[in-house]
DNA sequence: ATTGCTTCCTGAGCGC
DNA sequence: TGCGCTCAGGAAGCAA
């Protein structure tokens, strides 16, 4: 489900947890991703928050001593409540000392949320390439990685150990806002491409964020708030685009691309 | 080193 | 109503 946007809007409502202290945990179901510690609640009672983050799709809660870190998969949330609200697909209850709780919901169990004592050789978070929305990602860094690259550009955009965040429907909607096919090899991409690449990625992410991130069936933030911009996608999901093209969908590598193949010619 | 296929899990939507 | 099928914002693990 969420990709960076999504999990960007979700890590900026749990910006309340700031200070807060952990005074329980509750696993309500165990088999997420990765296993659930079983003595999780052992390991975070009495643990503070000092801050929340995001890299690349990740969540990463740092404590006192310690972190949580967490992915969301396709259905993962996190909810803040002041009032336990019950839901089957609760995983795992996080009570707070103020009263009020954290909760990790996940319908399909993709997600997973592990405390580690530090992030150095996370096995996870030392895979993930560039952060888009940095300095670093310019059009030089990109033209460098594409041109060492002989995959279709679709599957090279999705590698979150290039570029950490972009999921499906980013790409979906970068490549043809760019005008660029997603079955395009990426050593073929020249400078002028790569830098229209970077340029909408960025442009794409930050009015994402700005508008809540995309709400395409289940996705809401910790607030269970829900996100307005797939009102502004081009492409994805859709049958015919603003030019009454036909849009064709395709399977890449087991994902379904979206693209218009009258605009983005190869 | 890469590629593509399978797997994890649950629900929604469709045709019959 | 119900059955069976396909599909879904992700990504690890495996064989080739």
């Amino acid at each position: 489900m969420p990709e960076l946007p999504e999990v960007q809007c979700v890590v900026n409502t749990l910006e309340v947890l700031k200070n807060k202290i952990i005074k329980e945990v509750i696993i309500l179901n165990n088999r997420l991703r990765e296993p659930v510690q079983e003595n999780l609640n052992t390991l975070l009672k009495n643990k503070i928050i000092k801050s929340v983050e995001r890299k690349g799709k990740y969540i990463l809660f740092e404590l006192d001593s310690g972190l949580i870190v967490s992915h969301l998969g396709m259905t993962g949330k996190f909810l803040l409540q002041n009032n336990l609200i019950e839901n089957k697909f609760n995983r795992i209850v996080i009570k707070l000392t103020d009263g009020t709780y954290l909760i990790y919901n996940d319908i399909r169990k993709f997600g997973f949320l592990t405390y580690e004592k530090e992030l150095k050789d996370n096995k996870y978070i030392n895979k993930l390439g560039i952060e888009p929305l940095t300095k670093l990602f310019n059009k030089d860094f990109l033209f460098k990685k594409l041109s060492k690259n002989k995959t279709a550009i679709k599957k090279f955009l999705l590698d979150q150990s290039i570029i950490a965040g972009l999921g499906n429907i980013y790409v979906i909607e970068v490549l043809y806002n760019c005008k660029i096919s997603p079955l395009k090899i990426a050593n073929t991409i020249d400078i002028i491409d790569s830098e229209r690449l970077v340029i909408e990625i960025k442009r794409i992410l930050k009015e994402s964020i700005d508008k809540g991130g995309s709400s395409i069936s289940d996705y809401r933030d910790a607030n269970d708030k829900e996100g307005s911009f797939q009102d502004s996608h081009n492409i994805y999901g859709k049958k015919i685009d603003t030019l009454g093209h036909t849009i064709e969908i395709i399977k890449q590598n087991g994902r379904s691309t979206y693209y218009c193949p009258i605009c983005q010619n190869i």
